[in-house]
DNA sequence: TAGTATCTACGAAGGTCTTCGTAGTCAAAA
DNA sequence: TTTTGACTACGAAGACCTTCGTAGATACTA
């Protein structure tokens, strides 16, 4: 009567946190929970925990600076969405990533701007480029 | 100490029933098991468990046929893959399905045949449209 | 010094997910 | 008739997720 469940990917608490460092580079436990009781009701200690547990599986890294402590997202935001769509693609997918491009744009608005990096994307010949970002670490 | 979760989307296990029940349109409990059981050991009543709960949550429809029930999925695989889809685009790309499409495509090779079609997706004005392939029930 | 505010750490509750054993029913075979 | 096999239903265990209260430490203030 076991059952082993996923290897570490974020849930969603974890996402959302996630979300407030990378949009902010580094964070205390209060200026991540400010910013996320603003769009739903958790207490203090609910987001304290969940970024203990986070630093224990190695999502968040964190310094000291008086008696706070300083985190930091482990991984690039692109790094982790990468892994979550590889996540999705064999899980629901098949592994083929036309079949959830074309899923995805289906019926959904785009920006002209995305249109545009999309077909220059697809323009090139061969396995789809990586244009070079800033992508500190990549699990 | 409450803990609501996901609404109703599938999850792993679920979705490695529907892809049978997909593939094949409708299946009973002992050939679904027997398709699982080859990528991965789990008794048959675990199968059995999980296709009486995707009922009661309304993800399968069964009907009855001498003693044994035949199952069907409730949503299309197309429908069941766009609603993932959403829930990731909001819970990782805060809604962008620019960003999702290209980190879907960066550096993972894409058939000529995919790529064309995306192609073909992005080069008509306004929200990308849904080309009619039949899709049955869409939740 | 006493009280207040702000941290971290921890334990536990209640929920979902996955797994499997056991029990009961019914039909076919010995 | 007894045994065997296939099916459904159900309960419970264990893992993980999310939430919050409580406790202890440390600084600031009246």
């Amino acid at each position: 009567m076991t059952a082993p469940r996923r290897l570490s990917e974020p849930t969603g608490a974890e996402l959302q946190i996630l979300r407030v460092l990378w949009s902010r580079d580094e964070a205390t436990v209060r200026e991540v929970h400010e910013q996320i009781v603003r769009s739903r009701g958790v207490a203090y200690t609910t987001v304290l925990k969940q970024m203990q547990i986070m630093t224990k599986k190695g999502q968040v890294t964190r310094t000291t600076a008086g008696r706070a402590h300083v985190y930091r997202a482990a991984r690039s935001e692109r790094a982790v969405q990468g892994a979550l769509l590889d996540d999705l693609l064999e899980r629901a997918f098949g592994g083929s990533v036309g079949t959830l491009a074309m899923c995805a744009l289906q019926g959904r608005a785009l920006s002209d701007d995305d249109r545009h990096e999309l077909q220059r994307l697809l323009a090139e010949p061969g396995p789809v480029p990586v244009p070079s970002r800033e992508d500190p670490s990549d699990g």
